[in-house]
DNA sequence: GGTTGCGAAATTATCTATAATTCTATTTCG
DNA sequence: CGAAATAGAATTATAGATAATTTCGCAACC
């Protein structure tokens, strides 16, 4: 009941909603009904509907209107949409922050890519897979390009969770590697080059369900 | 007083303050007051206010919690970093509307060339320079794609504005000639080659103020 | 005498509560 | 069986209350 400071009931609504649809909690194409939201959160339905259009600019929702807000719905023509902009996008902040790049971050990084690597579900995996692009991506000192990629993250995030809700197994991510190898001996465009690759590949793979049946589903590499 | 069909408040005043920011009628880091504005249109403060959160979405407002909206800043920085993210998202883009684009696309495409080139003033230009790249754009059927290219040529267009208030001459635009004839005879590599560089150049130019005296400005091109 | 710090008033954003318009679904009648 | 009308529910807008921030003025100190 304390952390006023600069938090309005708005953003703290967005935030909140904004990792149940990330989660799956919210399934796509779901209904987001002010009042029942207004109630949950103990609030009036004004700040429901800001949080719903901050949602919106994160493509996280998608507004009707007046017949209210969804859960944005996606398919896999949509991932591929988001893997080619991350990629495209990613390679250009790369460029930019290549000249700021130091030891301590790319140590960092490998840190990053070390938990990812010994993670056991699919949440800390994608929090540290996160972190890794964020740490050599940030220095480019870029703001809005910075936001756009942390958009696509999020909805990056939402499809890998949709694939992988239950069986994960670690395994080692050897483009992370190859990256800060690369960036280690000065070959940004090598870097820049793999990195592309690794964000953009998307495919379909066979997953086992809690059920224990075989489905197809999105694969997501990084 | 008819034009009810989903056209909510918010939205209308939403279009009608972002053409004011993009004009320039209103300056960069003006405060945006929701009383004053809400007077203004008639409407409650309520409806203003997502308003504001749309062109906070659009990168056109910038929210400071409890302390109100701004209109966005910008220096020869961002304009640089806008111009970056078009280079690469059209490019993106046009890579996947090749295979989609037909004779009569183009042919529209050189009429908004054509009218680009007889224009009379930058409002004008702008807005047929906006549809070339849309009408080429457009076939990738990537609507998030296309939305972030929208808002991004919003900004450009407020960079521009803000540059040529007063004087302008028309030019014919051979990179945009070029970009067709090499669409035309299938070298979709060159095109995008031609686009991402005409996209992304920006530099400085002196331009004549309405007093006659000289001052430095953001050049851009595409 | 000028500057800095404190305090109160006014302005402004934010939220709650209430009313009106619109969409959806169900039911009834042709 | 289909279409229209009505009832219910939810979104959208208005008005009013609350809390925070900024601004202005006064006093004290350098």
């Amino acid at each position: 009941m304390d952390k006023q400071r600069d938090d309005t009931i708005a953003s703290r609504i967005s935030r909140a909603l904004a990792e149940r649809i990330i989660s799956g909690a919210l399934t796509p194409g779901e209904r987001l009904r002010q009042d029942h939201i207004a109630e949950e959160f103990g609030a009036s339905h004004v700040p429901v509907r800001e949080a719903f259009r901050l949602l919106e600019a994160q493509g996280l929702a998608a507004s009707e209107p007046r017949r209210g807000f969804r859960v944005a719905a996606f398919d896999l023509k949509e991932v591929r949409e988001v893997a080619e902009m991350r990629a495209v996008l990613e390679v250009l902040a790369l460029r930019h922050a290549i000249p700021h790049l130091t030891a301590a971050i790319l140590d960092r990084a490998e840190a990053a890519t070390a938990a990812a690597d010994t993670s056991r579900d699919v949440r800390s995996w994608e929090a540290a897979n996160r972190a890794f692009h964020r740490l050599i991506l940030e220095p480019c000192g870029m703001p809005r390009l910075l936001a756009s990629i942390d958009d696509l993250h999020a909805a990056s995030a939402r499809f890998l969770f949709s694939a992988w809700r239950s069986s994960w197994e670690a395994r080692t991510d050897h483009d992370h590697r190859a990256i800060l190898a690369a960036l280690r001996e000065g070959r940004g465009d090598e870097a820049a080059k793999i990195l592309e690759r690794h964000v953009g590949w998307i495919g379909r793979t066979p997953v086992k369900t809690a059920a224990g049946e075989m489905r197809e589903a999105f694969s997501i590499v990084g």
